[in-house]
DNA sequence: TTAATTTCGGATAATTATATCCTGTTTATA
DNA sequence: TATAAACAGGATATAATTATCCGAAATTAA
């Protein structure tokens, strides 16, 4: 569904979200750590969600990343997938027609499309600020 | 959402539901001709759907690859999802974790289970037959 | 200013997915 | 039996994704 960049991409930022709440900043090292991801290559996707303006990051003694807390609730899932996946998961053909339209249709559009728009729509109005607090409550988990 | 392989297996189906129909053979030439795919990687997925006894080949002269009629309502996209991408789909967890179950549940579970079951229920309930007459009556299209 | 810390970014490696090539085996028909 | 047609399958090649390594640049504090 998603690419390893992207469920990593997600996961860091849910993670960051929190850290965020408590006004810590925190470094590819523990977010890799706390994830179960690779460490070098979390932090390239970090860097990559930093150019995407999702998280900030700061450089030097006492740096790392974070979130702003104004943007928690206004930051949705959508913003973070298509941000390392693109658009294809919310607008390419399922059965990789070139170009996803009425009038040329694969096979499957009709049928498709209803659950690709199902999951557009989640994606649209899931924000990070609620996951986090699934992480904070302890009902959701990050690993394993 | 599917892999290549996947798309390229599910658009041969239909493409070789539509001439068993008519009685009528089919080579991976033609196939990866009308379906806008590699011949010989398609050959490999047609292979594969051998093994997992959707299609069946016939060797030599005036040989090919067929569908039984019979079979043709009964097969669901599904089943050739699964043979070709395995059963992450209808089952993996969204974010990667290892297993995707209510008592250990990523921060998306409820949300993303949601939507997978929709396109699982999609899934198992889409006939090759359907497809093939999408096809046969010019509404659809299975390239570019 | 120096030292320690931390992100940035380029280069490279490993793995998986996609794609091609070539030869063998089977089968129908002449 | 000979021949041609067509799938089977191993070996190989290419591309994309995933992952690692290392030095440069920035920042803070002593
Ligand atoms: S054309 Fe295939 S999903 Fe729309
Ligand atoms: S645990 Fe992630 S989708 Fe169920």
């Amino acid at each position: 569904m998603f690419s390893k960049a992207c469920e990593y991409g997600i996961k860091a930022c849910i993670f960051i979200a929190i850290n965020s709440y408590d006004g810590k900043r925190i470094s590819p090292r523990d977010i890799s750590k706390e994830i179960a991801s690779p460490q070098a290559f979390t932090a390239k996707i970090l860097q990559a969600l930093v150019k995407s303006d999702i998280v900030r990051s700061y450089k030097g003694a006492y740096g790392g990343f974070e979130i702003d807390k104004s943007k928690l609730a206004k930051i949705k899932l959508a913003h973070i997938v298509a941000s390392i996946d693109g658009d294809q998961v919310f607008s390419g053909c399922g059965l990789g027609l070139e170009i996803c339209n009425e009038n040329h249709p694969c096979p499957v559009h009709e049928k498709f499309k209803k659950v690709r728009e199902d999951l557009k729509f989640m994606l649209e109005n899931t924000s990070l600020e609620e996951l986090a607090l699934g992480i904070k409550s302890g009902e959701a988990f990050l690993k394993t």
